[in-house]
This record gives structure tokens, C-alpha cells and sequence, in this order.
RNA sequence: UGGGGUAUCGCCAAGCGGUAAGGCACUAGUUUUUGGUACUGGUAUUCGGGGGUUCGAAUCCCUCUACCCCAUCCA
């Protein structure tokens, strides 16, 4: 697994290291209204993954918060998925449904808080009374009844008294919101359906915004951790927690990306929308990106995990290549599976100068590079089959393979020779009489004679007539839309393939390579010792076919795209007039004075520390950068300092008794401390040493420490000053004063 | 256009003021009875653009740009 810390991984750390949370609690959350994907293993692997990492536990929790939707089938798939994958959830299977009692009593909680109210306008004037993104929304005419009324409403929408989309239970919140997700949302709605568990003990269902984190809640989750898409909900998450004053501790949300893979697509609609339309067999299709699918096609729970673990998680949308996911299932099985031989489109060779009638060769399952045992025996007869592929009448150059003129290696067998083609009356080649080597054999060869590769074959006789379905991607569009995008060559079944008789007969394993071809899979539910059935999984990695290929190379420079710039917003008059005095008076450079002027807070924060102090530009300089960045933080309320400390600092900056570097250490414990700057430097011995000879030594010990960056630098390397400087300044705790240090270090280093 | 996010190599992705990690893909070579594997090397003078602060900026500040999400009684 990976050395390097995904963003998740740091927030748990943080917060089990600062004692917010003992133990880690996380949980998968699917809606059962869909087979998942392998969107879904990337939330498995994280959840689940974390939980694992951080001796917590993960729950499973079905979100059936919604009966006309979801089905018990969609469960299993789910629970299968999770277990397929690895995992497992603590205790049963949760379904927020399990909490819909005590999430109905924290909805009256809210309704006696005035917190909450029973709206009860149609669904298009609620909608106008939202408002847009960019207008405010209006409170509806039923967001002033009283409580009693609200909780005599609310009890009357749970016995059942109205009709679906009659009354809504909504949260007060603010109608004005930016967040349009906070302008008083839903939270039950009415619906008179059959509910997969809960029958029909309810005709109201809670929303996911209120179950969600009360589920969350209830289950003692720590790290509730779901997709980018629910970022705006977060404030609601929060606001229902909050304002609930449930007791400590309660769970708080965190967001990543979800998976992107180009070629496919991952939205639940599109995918009901294959299988409906019969474009694919059923949710296990091999070419879905379903976890059934990726299953039935082959792939190994670990190569998807490990998949998972590489692409990693992060919070920037991104679409990650198909060729990443070929490569974990080729990199799990390489070192695991039987190679075999098997002809996918036979070309029939007959060994003229073969005498006996048959014989059979002793071939290894494994190659050298993977240490594993296992033989078969391989029959070898006058008559065998080689695919038409590995023939070339006309050979192009660089072709290693058989042609009239280059003999070539049957694998594990003889050298063979091209004595003469037959053809058919279109010309097509239909046999091949050759003549082999007697010499040659596989391990005992004395012929001498080199070949430039070594094909793959069958036996005429022995070999078995096996089905082999050729899965390819299922768009041709890497970005695809819909149905217009779909591969027309995603599967093509090949009834006839030849393979030697000792994968059916031994059956050494389920998934094998067929040498050079790829990694095949029987078929789960097709396969049958009379009709065995292959999927391919992926193929090998084939550099001659992309040599062949190569031919139209982008001659693209790459051209550096020209950013237009927009227009900065006009200054006030009274800024301008500021701007003015900043630039004139106090000589500031123009960026400085244009911050400062546009910013009444920081304005005035400098207008204060100049009383103090007159030290313009330093004052300027650090109250445009950190000062700055403080108030956006936390806001000018919140700030433990003072404009005369500042001055104070600067002060001490400007009679050269500490560096910059040290300012901005020591304005970091201001920050956080509201103490003295005066004092701090005092106590902490902050003075900057400019002592040459003090320097100097330092240096003579950072460069006796790192002579082969010495040497790196004295052959060129020029970046590697700032290494040097940074290791000096580290050493004196940051006290030396770094312009000294850089002029003595480019002494040194000549 | 209001709010919330995100921008580091062809695709992912570390990095949190001091030498631009790693994987995939690509590419050159070595080994090879799989044109596979393995191994070795090459791939960002630069971090969306422009300014500023600093001895030193992918990292801090200002500003601009592009993309994603939000106006379901879906989750």
C-alpha cells in the first residue's frame, strides 16, 4: 500500500491524536435502489479501509429512506459486493429505516423548538417560493402556525389523514439562504407506499437530509465521509445536529471525489438504462462496470482494491484511465495463474515429415519468472492448429513470426518450417504443410537452429472446441454520453476456439493466460464440461501490435493557451483617494496600496500601527500578507492582537534585532497567544545573530554534512543554494540572519 | 449571476516557506522458448494566468481565468 497520507487518513489522525474522537466509526451508506459499482467500491475500500487502518469499525447502513425506489434485491448486492470485496460491517446489517421512531421524535423535538413547521403549498409554488441562486426565497404563508397547530398537523400526517404531497414537515431555517440547500428543507414527506421492511407501518418518510445524519448520530459514527455532491448538504447536517443540542460526541462530514473511468459510465441511470434496453446481458454484464460484472468478466477483489488504493482519494473531479484498471488485474494475475494454449482462430498446419502418429510433451503451467509448480502434459500430433495471426505470407518488417522464409517455435514443442501454402479459390490461406525439426525439442534441442519467436498451438486431434467471449470496451467515446456511444465490437463471441484438452480435463484453476493473448475466466454460470465458456478479462500488453500501429505520430508542440484576463472592479472615489496617499505619501508599491485600499478593515488596522509606529512599507508588508489572512480566517472579531503589537514587531524587524523569518514566527505566537512581541523574542532568545564568524562555522558544518550535494552544486545544480540556506537557518533555529548566510554560503560554495 | 468546491506531467496523485514523491501511460535498453513478465534508464527549470510579500514561494497575500456542484416532496 501507499506511504503518503490521503486527506481523510489526516483528518482521523488529527482528530484521534487531539482526543476529539476514542474510536473511528464510519459507515457505507447506499441506497438500495441499484447494483453497485465500482464507484461504490472506491466508498467500500475508504470507509471500510479506514476503519481497518484505525483498529475502528465500519457499519453497513441500507439508506431506505424512500419505499418507492427501493428493493431487497438491490441489499443483497449490496451485502454481497462488501463481503466479495474483503470486508466486513460490525454487527447486522443496519437500515436507517431501523431509526424512523426515534427520527420521528427528533422531528417533534424540532417542531417544539419552533424549529420546524408543516408547509402544506402545492410542489410548483413551493419551488417559486424557493427563489434562485441569485434571488432570495419567500416564506410561505404556513411557516407562521403556531406549534401547536404544526404538531397537531404533524401527528395527523403520520396516522395517515392526507393524501401523498398534501403537507410537508420542513426545517425554519432561512428562506434567504445562500446555500440554497438551506432555505428551509424538506424533511418528511408523505407517502402512502408499501416499504420493503417497514410495510406499511408508516405513511411518512423522513428525507435524507434529516436521516442521514441522525442515522449517522444514532449509530455513534466519527468521520461520516460521502461524495463531493453533498457538500452543499453539510450545512444542514450540521444545522440539524446543532440545533437538536444532541449530546457529544456527534459525527461530522467529510467529502472526496467520486470515481471517474474513461470509456464507461458510472451514473445509475445510464447503467438501468443498459440493462433495461437489453444493450447488455443483466447487471452482471463483463463489460459493466457493476462489481457483478467486474466479477463475472474475472477481475479479483484484490486487483480492485488495490485499484482503489492507487488512483487515490482526493477532492479535485477527475476521470482516471481504463488502462490503470487493466493494469491492477494484470499485475495481480501475472503472478498467479496457469498459461495455457489456446487458438482463438485456428490455421490448420500439417507436418509433412512427421512419422509416429502422435506423441505427448511435458510442459510447465508456470513460466520461469513465476515460482510456482505444476505440469501438464501436452499432446503433439501431424495435424495441429496455429493461429492465422501468427502466419504471414507477405511479412511485414520486423515480423518475428512464421513466414515461407522464417521458421518459428511451436512453445514447448519443435522448430517449424513453411514448405508450402494451399489456398483456397478467394486466395485465402487454408493450410500450411510444413516440415518440423526432430532435433529441435523444447529443452533438449541440438538443431542450432534460432528462431526469432516461439507461437502458440494446438494438438489436431486432442484439442478441445471451447466458446471465448472477446470483451472490449463498451463505449468508443472516452467521455460517452448515451446509447449513440456505445462500441458496436464491445463482444465478439468465438463458438470454435481450440485449447489443449488439460484445462478441461485437469481444470488446474478458474482463471488462466492464454499465452499470448490475455487473462480468460470460466464463465461462472455458462460454463459446462461440454461446453466450456471463457470471458476474456484483459488482454496482454501487446507492444508489436502497437508498433504496427505507430505509424501517424503527433508532431504536437505543445502550444501554451492564452488566458484572458478579466476586468479588475473600479475603486470608489474614496479608495482611489487612498490608493493615492498609500502610493504618495507612504510610498508603498502599487499592489500593497491597492489591497490596502480596497479593505476597510485592514485599512484601518494599518491607518492604527502607523500611529505607532512610522514604518509604512514593513507595516504595510505584513499587515497586507498575515494580517490579512488572520482576519479572513477567523474574522477581525476573533483577532488576539492588536495593530500596536504589530508595531511592536515591526519595530524590532526595523532595528534589525529580528529577521523576517523570526517576525513571522513570532507573529504566528501573537496569533495565537495575544502575547507581547517584545516579550516573546525576549523569552525565547529570537535575537538574529549576524556574527560572520558564528555564521561561518555553521556553514563549514551543513556543507561537511551534505558533501554529495556539495558536490551536485559545484556541478551545477544552482537550486541547491536554497537547500543550503535552508539547512544553515534550520540549525540556528531560524535566528541567522538569512542575508548574511546566503552571502557568506555563495563565498564558500564559490 | 448568489453560494460552495477544485486546478501540480497525457491520466491519477504527494507536497502545508528551504533539492517538484510515487503509480499508470509513453519511451530507450538488458534478460526472455509469451513481441508477456522482470530489471535499468529517460520523461514538469516548473505547479491554471498575472502581480505582490520573502534571502528563498507549488505552498502566504491580492487579482483574474477555467471546470464541477446547488433552485427533486431523489440520495
Amino acid at each position: 500500500m501507499k506511504q503518503s497520507k490521503n486527506f481523510l487518513q489526516t483528518i482521523v489522525e488529527k482528530d484521534l491524536e487531539s482526543g476529539k474522537n476514542r474510536e473511528i466509526v464510519t459507515r457505507f451508506p447506499p441506497e438500495p435502489n441499484g447494483f453497485p459499482h465500482i464507484g461504490h467500491a472506491k466508498s467500500i475500500f475508504i470507509n471500510f479501509g479506514i476503519a481497518r487502518d484505525y483498529n475502528g469499525h465500519c457499519n453497513l447502513r441500507m439508506d431506505d429512506t424512500n419505499p418507492t425506489k427501493e428493493d431487497t434485491t438491490y441489499v443483497e448486492a449490496l451485502k454481497d459486493a462488501v463481503t466479495w470485496l474483503g470486508y466486513e460491517w460490525e454487527g447486522n446489517v443496519r437500515f436507517t429505516s431501523d431509526y424512523f421512531a426515534q427520527i420521528h421524535e427528533y422531528a417533534i423535538k424540532l417542531i417544539k423548538m419552533d424549529r420546524a413547521y408543516v408547509d402544506s403549498v402545492d410542489e410548483e409554488e413551493m419551488r417559486e417560493l424557493r427563489g434562485t441562486v441569485t434571488e432570495a426565497g419567500k416564506h410561505s404563508k404556513y411557516a407562521s402556525r403556531t406549534i401547536e397547530e404544526n404538531l397537531e398537523m404533524f401527528e395527523r400526517m403520520c396516522k395517515g389523514e392526507f393524501q401523498d404531497g398534501e403537507h410537508v414537515l420542513r426545517a425554519k431555517i432561512d428562506m434567504s439562504a445562500a446555500n440554497m440547500k438551506m432555505r428551509d428543507p424538506l424533511m418528511y414527506r408523505i407517502r402512502h407506499a408499501e416499504h420493503f421492511r417497514t410495510g406499511s407501518e408508516w405513511c411518512i418518510y423522513p428525507m435524507y437530509d434529516f436521516a442521514h445524519c441522525l442515522s449517522d448520530y444514532i449509530e455513534g459514527v466519527s468521520h461520516s465521509i460521502c461524495t463531493l455532491e453533498f457538500e452543499n448538504n453539510r450545512d444542514i447536517y450540521n444545522w440539524v445536529l446543532d440545533t437538536l443540542e444532541l449530546n457529544p460526541p456527534r459525527p461530522y462530514q467529510y467529502e472526496f471525489a467520486r470515481l471517474g473511468i474513461n470509456y464507461t459510465v458510472m451514473s445509475k441511470r445510464k447503467l438501468l438504462e443498459l440493462v433495461e434496453g437489453n444493450y447488455v446481458s443483466g447487471w452482471d454484464d463483463p463489460r459493466l462496470p457493476t462489481i457483478a460484472g467486474l466479477r463475472r468478466k474475472g477481475y479479483t477483489p484484490e486487483s480492485i482494491v488495490t485499484f482503489c488504493d492507487q488512483v487515490g482519494i482526493a477532492k479535485a473531479n477527475s476521470m482516471v484511465d481504463v488502462a490503470q484498471l487493466e493494469f491492477t488485474i494484470r499485475d495481480d494475475l501475472n503472478p498467479k495463474v496457469p498459461r495455457v494454449m489456446c487458438v482463438l482462430d485456428p490455421l490448420k498446419v500439417t507436418i509433412e515429415n512427421y512419422e509416429g502418429s502422435s506423441e505427448e510433451l511435458d510442459a510447465s503451467y508456470y513460466p520461469d519468472d513465476v515460482p510456482r509448480e505444476g505440469t501438464r502434459k501436452l499432446p503433439f500430433s501431424r495435424e495441429i492448429y496455429i493461429e492465422r495471426d501468427d502466419f504471414e505470407e507477405n511479412p511485414p518488417k520486423g515480423y518475428f513470426r512464421l513466414t515461407p522464409e522464417q521458421p518459428v517455435r511451436l512453445k514447448h514443442g519443435y522448430i517449424i518450417a513453411c514448405k508450402e501454402l494451399i489456398k483456397d479459390s478467394d486466395g485465402k490461406i487454408t493450410e500450411i504443410k510444413a516440415e518440423y525439426y526432430p532435433t529441435s525439442q523444447s529443452g533438449s534441442d541440438t538443431s542450432g537452429i534460432k528462431v526469432k519467436s516461439a507461437i502458440h498451438w494446438v494438438s489436431g486431434d486432442k484439442a478441445k472446441k471451447v466458446e471465448v467471449r472477446l470483451y472490449d470496451r463498451l463505449y468508443s467515446s472516452e467521455m460517452p454520453e448515451g446509447i449513440e456511444d456505445l462500441n458496436p465490437n464491445s463482444l465478439q463471441v468465438i463458438k470454435d476456439a481450440l485449447i489443449e484438452p488439460a484445462v478441461v480435463t485437469e481444470k488446474p484453476d478458474e482463471r488462466f493466460q492464454f499465452e499470448r493473448q490475455g487473462y480468460f475466466f470460466a464463465d461462472p454460470i455458462d460454463y459446462t464440461d461440454e461446453k466450456p465458456v471463457y470471458n476474456k478479462i484483459v488482454g496482454l500488453k501487446d507492444s508489436w501490435a502497437k508498433k504496427r500501429k505507430a505509424a501517424p505520430q503527433k508532431a504536437q508542440t505543445k502550444e501554451k493557451k492564452v488566458q484572458i484576463d478579466g476586468e479588475v472592479v473600479a475603486m470608489t472615489p474614496e479608495q482611489e483617494s487612498l490608493f493615492a496617499r498609500y502610493r504618495e505619501m507612504l510610498k508603498l508599491n502599487s499592489e500593497v496600496a491597492n489591497t490596502l485600499a480596497r479593505d476597510v478593515d485592514l485599512s484601518a488596522f494599518f491607518e492604527e500601527a502607523l500611529a505607532v509606529l512610522h514604518s509604512p512599507v514593513n507595516l504595510a508588508n505584513i499587515i497586507t500578507n498575515e494580517v490579512a489572512r488572520e482576519i479572513k480566517q477567523s474574522g477581525k472579531e476573533a483577532l488576539k492582537f492588536t495593530p500596536k503589537q504589530i508595531a511592536e514587531l515591526i519595530k524590532m524587524v526595523d532595528d534589525t534585532t529580528i529577521s523576517n523569518k523570526i517576525a513571522k514566527q513570532v507573529f504566528e505566537e501573537i496569533v495565537t497567544s495575544g502575547e507581547n512581541p517584545v516579550k516573546i523574542v525576549e523569552s525565547k532568545g529570537l535575537v538574529q545573530i549576524s556574527d560572520p564568524e558564528i555564521i561561518g562555522s555553521m556553514i563549514d558544518a551543513v556543507i561537511e554534512k551534505n558533501p554529495d550535494n556539495l558536490e551536485k552544486f559545484r556541478a551545477g545544480n544552482k537550486k541547491l543554494l536554497g537547500f543550503f540556506v535552508g539547512q544553515v537557518l534550520k540549525a540556528t533555529g531560524g535566528k541567522a540572519n538569512p542575508k548574511i548566510v546566503n552571502q557568506l554560503l555563495a563565498q564558500k560554495l564559490g
